[in-house]
RNA sequence: GGAGCGUUAGCUCAGCGGGAGAGCACCACGUUGACAUCGUGGGGGUCACUGGUUCAAUCCCAGUACGCUCCA
């Protein structure tokens, strides 16, 4: 016996391990079953579930199931992302508490350091993974830094270092001064601060009582200045073009040049020019051949290249005290308010340092191109579409990919340094030995690159590194490419552009997947981003825990409408935890009627309702099936909904219910409607769906692996059940509105209506009493006798005799809001239908639709006149 | 500054060239052995604005306003 309420947390659980053990997560490399593919988006292995998690797990997770009842050989590839900064952070931040530094312990202890606290609280979010329902091949979970995926890594580097695709050079980086390493562009978080415009005053060389005043937002940068530049446009300094002011403080000469990076409309129309401290000003110093100054230290203290006094000092303080010695000389101009945008690292938060140094640096825009034309032939396709726009967009202005990290947690990078400083670039130290032995002709000593790679170099190789590669395994025959990658749009940069690059080098030109799913953000219920320091989280297990994990993944699936973002509340989730309910009690109905044990497919069906809920069930199999392969998950999840709330359970049970112990079809098709549509919801309601399967439908075999179903093709369109559900339905409108009590059972009078009509009529007969809570029914030619409610529909009268208690009041007030509904619409249909071009141009059918209701509106209005005339 | 997305019922959102929809909220009424985590009925919308295309526009196109996001 199934409990009164749906309990999720008894039983979810339960069938989660129970399918596990049955290996219905596992793929099958070996046969020849299509197969069926998604790489998962490794987490962080700090990372713990969020929302977005929850979101993007449960579409993948639908796909699988969906597809792995389909009969498709499923591989869902699980894994752990190594998280270089984040994780080395979290051990660091852990160690600080013991007063412990990194630097101390040495690189080999602090790294063994990391692995202990990764086995110990790494991973963290595979457990609350589980907790969602998800259905990946967890023996197969790889980890970013594991030694397969780190061959691979290694494997690509020296490649792409042999192809000239990776190369060492000295530009500036992205400095993140507090966590001492570099970061790439996309690290970078372009922040709008509240700063100021300052004006400095440099006097000129030639004559220290002329100045010329540039404008600067970061005046302790001057310190390095190595030019101040104008517009060659610009008719104000055309005379001080080539000569030289002396820069204060500093007591260096510098040049006036002209270039035309110089804004006139911008400060001063003058700016100073920083090589070695702003991208900008980098380039400007290339053109005109500057040297480069670099005046800070790693972090992001003034050094050795600038005054003593200065030297030492954090970069903010110099700025203060730059400004006040300015000040005393006189040299500070104007200082206006002015917002600008400043770059901070988006994981210290820090203000980051452009900063000159030796990186590695990978070539994509070379490998960007074969990856651009894949989505622009559509070997590779954004769903929806508009997001190759994003995609193209970056790709067509991508930068050198900095990939190296000063930090200690990643792959460290596979180059050897000779005593010359002659780089080494092989899978193993004893290749580099040997490369240097062939280079020396003796051998030398090596050391090796201290940094690593950044995680997503690796990140990049997940689609073919996590079968194996460099070694052709069966795995990789048979699951590469993918089928699709679902994933959020905030890392089509980080991630989807890097791996279409790097797979398509290194797997023959072919992408890595051939649908990229990207679905929005969960936001809170007023739309703004859930993060912990606004506190306006929802824990996706606390919400399992409350509602259920099948209510949590129908809500996210049911949301997931493309293109929009979603705003989650715990009411919707509640609403779907109701759906549920009303599911379990459907099947409690059948439970109580002994309609327990295996549904058979049916062979033949004559009654009307059977035949109506069987070709509902067919169209809803198709459209379902439709909607999953489409990406349209919220239709998906909208049409089942809609299935079993309104069909089956409003309808199609309330109409069996009378003869529900009598008729044997029906006894075999209530069973077996619910139970199709038990193998279509479980894709998203797993666990109800497993449970009812064992217990209602008396299963031994689980419904994960189960076959989807397919139409019977038993039905039938053409019931006019939906004539009935209307008659009912118009019955019920004038009761409430009459305020005929319950208790109260009036009879049915209908005239004029057609023969099927009157059959079908006849044939739902007892259903039809029930329902609309009527004595009897009768057809008649005769005028309705006087104290009836009327009303047409479906081109026929019907009428309630009320005698005694008719209220004509409230009759009258019905009968005008109904003809003026009416009316309303024949105005607007017969305007249409008296139009020429509507006539000469809209197709037949379309015409003929609009007659047919006019002709029935109009039938009603009469009717409906009528009715009113006679109650006087 | 450039780009993208959005604007439909009180709220959250579907839909999308030929009759304006759902869920929640709201109002009224509660009858049967599946279900009050429910049932039945009801109210509520110039589909942001202005033009254009079309026989026909919430839907397509252009512009405007407002909001959000990304890039500089």
């Amino acid at each position: 016996m199934l409990e009164k309420t749906y309990n999720p947390s008894l039983i979810e659980r339960k069938w989660y391990e129970a399918s596990e053990e049955a290996g219905a997560f596992a793929c099958s490399p070996d046969d020849a079953t299509t197969p069926y593919t998604i790489m998962m988006p490794p987490p962080n292995v700090t990372g713990s579930l969020h929302m977005g998690h929850a979101l993007t797990f449960t579409l993948q997770d639908v796909l699988i199931r969906f597809y792995r009842k389909k009969g498709r050989d499923v591989l869902w590839q699980p894994g752990m992302d190594h998280a270089g900064i984040a994780t080395q952070m979290v051990v660091e931040r852990q160690l600080a508490d013991e007063n412990v530094n990194r630097r101390d312990l040495g690189r080999d202890k602090f790294v063994e350091k990391v692995w202990e606290w990764k086995s110990k609280s790494g991973g963290r979010i595979i457990h609350q993974q589980r907790h969602l329902g998800i259905t990946p091949d967890w023996p197969r979970s790889r980890f970013t830094l594991d030694e397969g995926l780190s061959q691979a890594v290694n494997k690509v580097f020296v490649a792409l270092h042999k192809q000239n695709l990776i190369y060492r050079d000295k530009r500036l980086v992205n400095w993140d001064p507090k966590l001492q390493t570099a970061i790439s562009d996309l690290e970078v978080e372009q922040k709008d601060v509240e700063g100021n415009m300052w004006s400095l005053r440099y006097p000129l060389a030639s004559d220290p009582s002329k100045f010329i005043t540039v404008a600067t937002t970061r005046p302790e940068t001057m310190l390095g200045d190595m030019a101040v530049v104008v517009n060659p446009e610009d008719e104000r300094f055309t005379h001080l073009i080539g000569k030289t002011v002396m820069l204060p403080l500093v007591n260096r000469e510098i040049p006036i040049i002209a270039d035309s990076y110089s804004d006139m409309e911008k400060g001063t129309g003058a700016v100073k020019i920083t090589p070695a401290h702003d991208f900008n000003d980098f380039e400007v110093g290339r053109r005109h051949k500057l040297e480069l100054m670099n005046i800070f230290d790693a972090h992001a203290c003034i050094n050795e290249n600038a005054p003593e006094r200065f030297r030492g000092l954090d970069r903010f303080v110099a700025r203060k005290q730059i400004l006040e010695e300015l000040e005393a000389l006189g040299l500070l101009g104007a200082v206006v308010p002015n917002k600008h945008s400043v770059p901070h690292g988006d994981r210290s938060g820090v203000i980051v340092e452009p900063w000159l140094m030796d990186q590695w640096y990978v070539d994509v825009q070379t490998l960007a191109k074969p990856a651009i034309k894949a989505v622009e032939t559509g070997k590779t396709k954004f769903v929806p579409q508009h997001w190759e726009k994003t995609y193209f967009e970056w790709m067509h202005n991508i930068q050198p990919w900095c990939v190296s990290r000063q930090l200690w947690w990643g792959h460290q990078i596979p180059a050897w340094y000779g005593p010359d400083g002659i780089g080494f670039v092989e899978e193993t130290r004893e290749e580099a030995q040997k490369s240097a032995k062939s280079h020396y002709g003796r051998d030398v000593e090596l050391h090796r690159d201290e940094d690593v790679l950044d995680t997503w170099f690796s990140s990049a190789l997940w689609p073919f590194s996590t079968l194996g590669w460099p070694h052709s395994t069966s795995e990789l025959a048979k699951y590469y490419p993918g089928d699709v990658l679902v994933t959020g749009f905030d890392i089509i940069f980080f991630w989807v552009a890097r791996m279409m690059m790097m797979s398509m080098h290194f797997m023959d030109g072919e992408v890595p997947f051939k649908d990229v799913y990207i679905h929005a953000l969960v936001r809170d219920e007023h739309g703004q981003k859930m993060s912990k320091s606004k506190g306006n989280v929802l824990d996706p297990l606390d919400l399992t825990q409350k509602y259920g994990s099948d209510a949590l993944r129908f809500t996210l699936t049911a949301m997931a409408a493309q293109g929009r973002d979603l705003k989650l509340s715990e009411t919707k989730i509640e609403g779907y935890r109701n759906f549920a309910t009303k599911i379990w009690n459907a099947a409690r109905f059948l439970e109580f009627h002994s309609l327990t044990g295996v549904p058979q497919r049916p062979e033949n069906v004559t009654l009307l309702v059977n035949k109506w809920i069987l070709h509902e069930l067919d169209i809803i199999i198709t459209s379902f099936g439709d909607a999953i392969s489409g990406y349209r998950f919220n239709e998906a999840a909208d049409k089942i909904y809609h299935f079993i709330w309104n069909l089956y359970c409003d309808w199609y049970i309330e109409f069996i219910k009378p003869d529900l112990d009598v008729s044997k079809e029906t006894r075999k098709i209530a069973p077996y409607v619910l139970y199709q549509a038990m193998q279509l919801l479980n894709p998203i309601m797993p666990f109800i769906t497993e449970e009812l399967n064992k217990q209602i439908f008396e299963s031994d075999n689980l419904l994960i692996t189960a076959s989807l179903p397919t139409p019977t093709n038993l039905g039938s369109g053409d019931t006019q059940l939906s004539m009935v559900i209307d008659l009912i339905t118009e019955i019920r409108a004038v009761r409430s509105e009459m305020n005929i009590p319950l208790s109260s059972k009036p009879q049915l009078l209908i005239r004029s209506a057609s023969t099927t009509q009157i059959d079908v009529i006849e044939s739902m007969k007892i259903s039809l009493l029930k329902l609309a809570r009527i004595e009897k029914f009768s057809i008649t030619q005769d005028e309705f006798p006087k104290e009836t409610a009327i009303s047409n529909l479906h081109g026929f009268d019907i009428a309630l005799p009320l005698e005694g208690i008719l209220d004509f009041e409230a009759e009258a007030a019905r009968l005008n809001k109904e003809i003026s509904a009416s009316q309303t619409e024949i105005d607007k249909i017969s305007k249409k239908l008296s139009n020429e071009g509507f006539i000469s141009k809209a197709p037949s059918h379309v015409i003929e639709e609009n007659k047919k209701r006019l002709s029935s509106e109009q039938g009603r209005v009469e009717a409906l006149h009528t009715a009113l005339k006679r109650l006087g």
